[in-house]
DNA sequence: CTGTTAGCGCCTTCAT
DNA sequence: ATGAAGGCGCTAACAG
């Protein structure tokens, strides 16, 4: 019933714990063949399996790391998630996902228990609140990395989208097919949340740029809930917007279905614009015009610039913010 | 730089470890008022945080436990696992989520590893492919379940879907609307996947209870690359379906796709129901109808088994399968 | 090449 | 009410 331990195995091959120590590690130089051969057989005998639990304490290092994504609704964050444990996966790390639900309290909680786990890192979509723990893991050398969202004058190497230059393709694409009166609708830009921010800002800039002015009652930045609201609220002004663009999948979701309760032909009566690619974007009648973010090389990324922290190669650049451009998939919609 | 650890408490506070050790696990009435403060001050003051590893090592309990889904790239996978992650928190335990991505081999690894890492319990999906790891573990009492799809003869506690019915389910809604040449399309039926089997066998008992001939060529399980290939074969038949089930989410989308590529209009030239509930089913054009599952019943229930397991309340149910019923959402596309 | 010894950080009797 | 001591399973010098 109980567990077999190293020196169940230690005691059958007639050999002491560190040489099946050694054996774990293969660090096989350090023993005979014969010796190779009687621990590997009682190994197989026993059916022994060190515990990682054990390595670990002594090691003090788990090779596993904490992943806490803002929200785990976004298709962004299930595919960047995908993305990272693949490739930690290469690297023997275990992943550990958390879903911090856009709450501040949440996500404080998961990074507690992942410094108690002995986590050898973590990737974080900050939501922004929690900037004392964010300091506290810098001040201690704690492997961190932050994606999709930053924080501001901390240090803590980031991977973002080039927001601005994603709006403004978007806008472009519009304005390119004859729009003018072009509205944007994100989720709430409470605690300056990096790219919700930026891509307002980069369709301010965009518009601007070609001369359209700029007008406060084209840009929503609501709960989820609210968004029919705010959409109603747009399409009831005297000059109601010809064209959206939705700041994530999410906000899209919403918007179709508004465009549909409200008998809306897309692209006719609304011309529509997604940044973050959705799975039904080429199903949808019509094909939606989508941006989007290049997760696996960004989660490669992120993967790699932890990887070098936590092997204490800390290079200059993990304080740079790396920045990807979003892709435009010229479709229908827009 | 060093981690600070009950030592260090201990001597802050002016106490012994084991006093830390007892306020650390709540058992205030072993020390007076005072000293509880002390420790208290001393906690704040040198910012500790007690290692899980070590304790865990010590108590051989992670309060962890692994999911290992046979592919996350269904949206039941991904919905169960929010179920049962958000509902494993609330009783203290984290959660480490594995994808088997459908191969035997990774699900083995998986295994072993979650195993290494003592997780207190594990839910599988199972590949199906490895009956010696789940023999052991049963053998064992390594505490477990079974999630979607089952092992005849292992008597491992398993939650699935009453396939069958949904199936019927299924065909029910297509006859009733006058289509009475139905096929259905699944993944793959090697290595006795339960759910599709089952909704196979629904499908065909549903037909001949109906008087309807159960026609071979109607009745395809191919990869999802290959799907394309099975629809254009049904479609090139003298008597091509004029209705057919989707065997999953994946499924859909591929025969979405499919009606799309072929200017079939659904459910006019093609009625469609799918097995599964999609994001999007009320966006599409025509808003479809599919059978979904209760995803959160499903994974609360396997999260009540498996924490019965781990507090050894063993209850004779648990050798049970348990069943649940799907859910016809009726839309417009059959 | 192999064995001995001393931790890793915490928990748990058992004394005091 | 508090402290001392041993142990969880493994690793890592250090001898031999």
């Amino acid at each position: 019933m109980k567990n077999v331990t190293i020196s169940d195995v230690a005691k059958h091959a007639g050999v002491s714990k560190s040489t099946i120590s050694q054996y774990l590690n293969g660090r096989y130089e350090y023993m005979s063949e014969h010796t190779r051969k009687k621990v590997e057989y009682s190994i197989r005998e026993l059916n022994y399996r060190p515990n990682i639990i054990a390595r670990s304490l002594s090691q003090k290092s788990t090779f596993t790391v904490g992943i806490i994504v803002a929200n785990i609704l976004h298709s962004f964050s299930t595919h960047i998630i995908r993305a990272i444990e693949l490739n930690f996966n290469k690297h023997g790390f275990h992943t550990i996902v958390c879903n911090a639900d856009d709450e501040p309290e949440k996500e404080r909680q998961y990074i507690e228990m992942l410094m108690a786990k002995q986590v050898d890192g973590m990737i974080i979509f900050p939501t922004g609140d929690n900037l004392d723990l964010y300091e506290q893991m810098k001040k201690k050398k704690y492997p961190i990395v932050f994606m999709d969202r930053t924080i501001e004058g901390l240090g803590i190497p980031s991977i973002l989208l080039e927001n601005e230059q994603a709006a403004e393709v978007a806008v472009k694409a519009l304005t390119d097919n004859g729009h003018s009166r072009i509205a944007i609708l994100t989720a709430p830009v409470t605690r300056n949340i990096t790219p919700r921010l930026e891509r307002i800002e980069g369709y301010k800039k965009a518009l601007v740029s070609r001369g359209i002015q700029v007008q406060d009652e084209y840009i929503h930045s609501v709960e989820v809930e609210e968004m029919k609201v705010s959409l109603r609220n747009m399409f009831e002004l005297d000059q109601r917007p010809e064209a959206i663009i939705a700041g994530s999948d999410r906000v899209l979701v919403e918007i179709l279905n508004f465009a549909k309760e409200h008998q809306l032909v897309i692209p006719k009566d609304l011309a529509v614009i997604g940044i973050d690619d959705v799975s039904f974007a080429n199903l949808f009648t019509p094909q939606l015009t989508t941006i989007s973010q290049p997760t696996t090389k960004m989660a490669n990324k992120a993967v790699e610039l932890l990887l070098q922290q936590i092997k204490g190669e800390q290079k200059l650049s993990n304080d740079k913010t790396i920045r990807f451009g979003g892709q435009l998939n010229m479709r229908q919609s827009h």
